[in-house]
DNA sequence: GTCTATATGTTGATAGAC
DNA sequence: GTCTATCAACATATAGAC
C-alpha cells in the first residue's frame, strides 16, 4: 500500500503519476488507485471527476515544476554541465523503478487523449525543450559546453536520447541507458 | 474501411500493426478490427485466439523483416550512409501518419505485456540494434562514416534519437523530427 | 470528503450452428 | 472460416446518504 499523507488529492496525484509512468494512461484504472489508497472509487472521482482531470492536474504540476526549475537553472551560478546533470538526474531514477518519463508515456498515448490534455502536453514539452536549449546556449556562450549543432537541435538530440533511453532500458537493461547518459555528457565536454 | 486482401489473417495483422502504432496495445480492441474489416469479433479470435497472439504474430513478422534487412545491409554494395538512410526511411513514414514505431509503442506498454511477448520484444530490439551497430562498424572501417563513440554506443544514440523523435513529432510537429533526422546523418559525415 | 449502490458501456473471450 | 449469441469482468461515472 502507498504511504498516505493527510491530503488525499496529493496522494492520488502521486500515485497517478507512478501508474502512468509504469503502465501508461490507458492501462490503469481508478480501481488501482482506490485499492492502493484504501479509499473507494467514488472518492477518487470526487477529487478528479474524470480520468482526464487527473492527467490534467498532473500536467499542471509538471508545468509548475519545470517552470521553477527553468528559473533556477537560468540564474544558478554553477557550471552548465552541472545544470545538465541536474536535468538528467530524474531520468536515472525512472530507470531504477522500470518506469518511463511522463512525456514519453503520454506521447505514446497521444492520439487517445482529449484535446484539453493535448494542449497541456504541448505546453510542457515546449517548456522543457526551451529550458534545455537555453541552458545549452548559455553554457556554450560561457565556453563551458561544446557542441556544433544549434542549441535547439542539440536540445532535441539530448531530449530524444534521454526519453527513448529510459524506454529502451526496460527492454535491454539499465546498462544501455547508462551508456547513453554518459555519451550525452561526454559529447558536451569535447 | 481498410482494403481487404483474400487473406484475412494478413489483413488483421496489418490493421493490428497500424492500431498499435497509432494508439498503443492497450488502447485498441478486437471491435476496432472487426468493424474496420467488416467481419465479426469471433472471426478475429479465430485467427488470433488472444490479443497477445496478435501482438506476438506481429513481432514475428518484424523479426523476420529485420533479419532479412540485416542480411541485405550486410552484403549490399552501397555506401554505408545510404544503408543508414534506408534504415531511417520508414520512421519518416510513421511521422507522416502521426504514428510511432512498434518498439517505442511496446516499450511504453512493456509492463502490461505477457512475458511470452516480452521475450520477442527483447529479441527484436537486440536484432535491430545489432544491425545498426554492424552497419556503422562496417561504414567506419571502410572510411565512409565518422563517429567517435563505439559502434554500439553510436547505434544506441541513433536509435534513441529516431524512436523518440517520431514520438515528439506528434506533439511539436514534423519539423523537429526532420531536424533530428538531418542531424543524425550530418554527424556521420563529419 | 467519503461512503453505498448502481448505471452503462466495453472488453476479451467462448460455445456451438452454418 | 465465419457467424450468432452470450458471458463474466472491468471500466468510467453518477446519485444520494452519512
Amino acid at each position: 500500500m502507498a504511504a498516505r499523507t493527510t491530503d488525499t488529492r496529493e496522494d492520488i496525484l502521486l500515485l497517478g503519476k507512478q501508474l502512468i509512468q509504469a503502465f501508461g494512461y490507458n492501462a490503469f484504472s481508478y480501481a488501482n488507485i482506490s485499492k492502493e489508497l484504501n479509499i473507494k472509487n467514488a472518492a477518487v472521482h470526487y477529487h478528479f471527476p474524470g480520468k482526464q482531470d487527473l492527467l490534467s492536474g498532473l500536467l499542471d504540476n509538471y508545468i509548475a515544476h519545470y517552470t521553477q526549475l527553468g528559473e533556477q537553472l537560468l540564474s544558478a551560478n554553477v557550471p552548465a554541465i552541472k545544470k545538465i546533470e541536474k536535468f538528467i538526474e530524474p531520468y536515472s531514477g525512472l530507470v531504477d523503478c522500470n518506469s518511463i518519463c511522463i512525456i514519453g508515456s503520454v506521447a505514446s498515448d497521444y492520439k487517445t487523449l482529449p484535446s484539453m490534455v493535448k494542449e497541456k502536453i504541448v505546453q510542457l514539452v515546449e517548456l522543457v525543450l526551451g529550458m534545455v536549449e537555453q541552458t545549452l546556449r548559455d553554457g556554450k556562450r560561457k565556453g563551458e559546453l561544446v557542441f556544433s549543432e544549434s542549441a535547439r537541435t542539440q536540445a532535441l538530440l539530448i531530449m530524444t536520447n534521454l526519453s527513448a533511453a529510459v524506454q529502451l532500458a526496460r527492454i535491454t537493461g539499465k546498462a544501455d541507458y547508462d551508456t547513453v547518459r554518459k555519451a550525452i555528457l561526454r559529447q558536451l565536454k569535447k
